[in-house]
DNA sequence: AAGTAAACGGAGGAATATCCTCCGATTATG
DNA sequence: CATAATCGGAGGATATTCCTCCGTTTACTT
């Protein structure tokens, strides 16, 4: 493979996690290629089907982030601490893209990935509630969930590094309120609301 | 008015509104009318021309959360209750629509209430932090923020139902972050991540 | 109960957005 | 320098969305 075919490759698939990010779903092949400053043709070259650019970019983002948790768990004693870093890593990796795109992809060809996202965290969650610095009724499921709350630009109008800055602070917020076990001051029985 | 073209127009309202948060953007209007269950001529003479459905159901929003919201401070004494009841409330008023219109109305032409619901939360912040249960650094931004995370479904795959008891539930582990004064274990800086 | 103005519904053509093929021009590599 | 691989983008095909128009139906008045 000549190595603009590569560079064009790998640039494309960042754009489209990029686009799918901001637009909050399948963005415009034109619009992919034209930010990604290649001609047409060459985005139908390299992902000839309906979906395969987007299989890519998923499958890109979703290698990065669990291999880098995966690294993590290793290396990071603390539960919490590895949770923490996971998430913030995972968000910068743009892992919000993988969950606006898992629901639009008909076939998704990684059952393995899946699988391994899944021990990762589970890993983790449990790590964390055996250290007692965790609450004891969370799951894997709820991190999957907490995680794309900050993990996608939700359009309010802010420019899209100061977006970045808000998700880190507020995802920590999040973190620190996983971690209270006993929450402050009595929660009273919301009349009607939930 | 008559009654039948009352009753249409606020039921467009509320379609719209529901389908705003689905879509994550402008709606078709031709699925907003079918969804409410009334032609397409209907819609049009309702909301002539392309925003003006968008602003009416924004506006409808803002305005009923705003209310209540006023309301809660006066009725709820403890600052952090009321600002936790104000989000409960505004999530299943479909605030998040609101989030998502925002940037696409090109003249909000409601300044009068952006700025009570700027008023409103701020005051809520303070008395929560003169009472000493919220973080001091926060600001009436920080709080729009944070709802936001969690007022719009993020598709992933679940039924909307238990998307929305999840969201809740997620919203009140973040409001025990807000809460927390002594964020448990030391965080460790985080070489090159933030 | 009948008259009537107001409201309704939806077919269908215009406007727009997106897709994706095709082929002549360009460029990396041996 | 040859040449095969890669690139770029014009432009026709398709799909989506918009929105007017007018014959039909309905709520309200007296």
């Amino acid at each position: 493979m000549r190595a603009d075919a590569r560079k064009n490759r790998q640039r494309l698939i960042d754009v489209a996690v990029e686009l799918v990010l901001e637009v909050g779903g399948e963005p415009a092949r034109d619009a992919v290629a034209e930010r990604a400053g290649v001609g047409i043709g060459t985005l139908y070259r390299h992902f000839p089907d309906r979906q395969s650019l987007l299989h890519a970019a998923t499958r890109h983002v979703l290698e990065k982030s669990i291999s880098a948790g995966e690294a993590l768990i290793e290396t990071v004693p603390d539960g919490v601490d590895a949770l923490r870093q996971y998430m913030h890593m995972a968000l910068d990796n743009g892992i919000g893209a993988v969950n606006i795109l898992h629901p639009l992809l008909e076939k998704p060809d990684w059952p393995d990935l899946r699988a391994r996202a899944a021990m990762l965290m589970e890993s983790m969650v449990d790590r964390a509630v055996r250290q007692g610095s965790l609450r004891n009724d969370l799951s894997e499921r709820d991190i999957v969930f907490g995680l794309t709350r900050f993990a996608r630009p939700l359009a309010v109008g802010l420019p899209s590094d100061e977006e970045r800055s808000l998700a880190h602070r507020h995802l920590d917020f999040y973190l620190d309120g996983l971690c209270a076990q006993d929450p402050g001051p009595a929660q009273p029985a919301i009349s009607g609301i939930r």
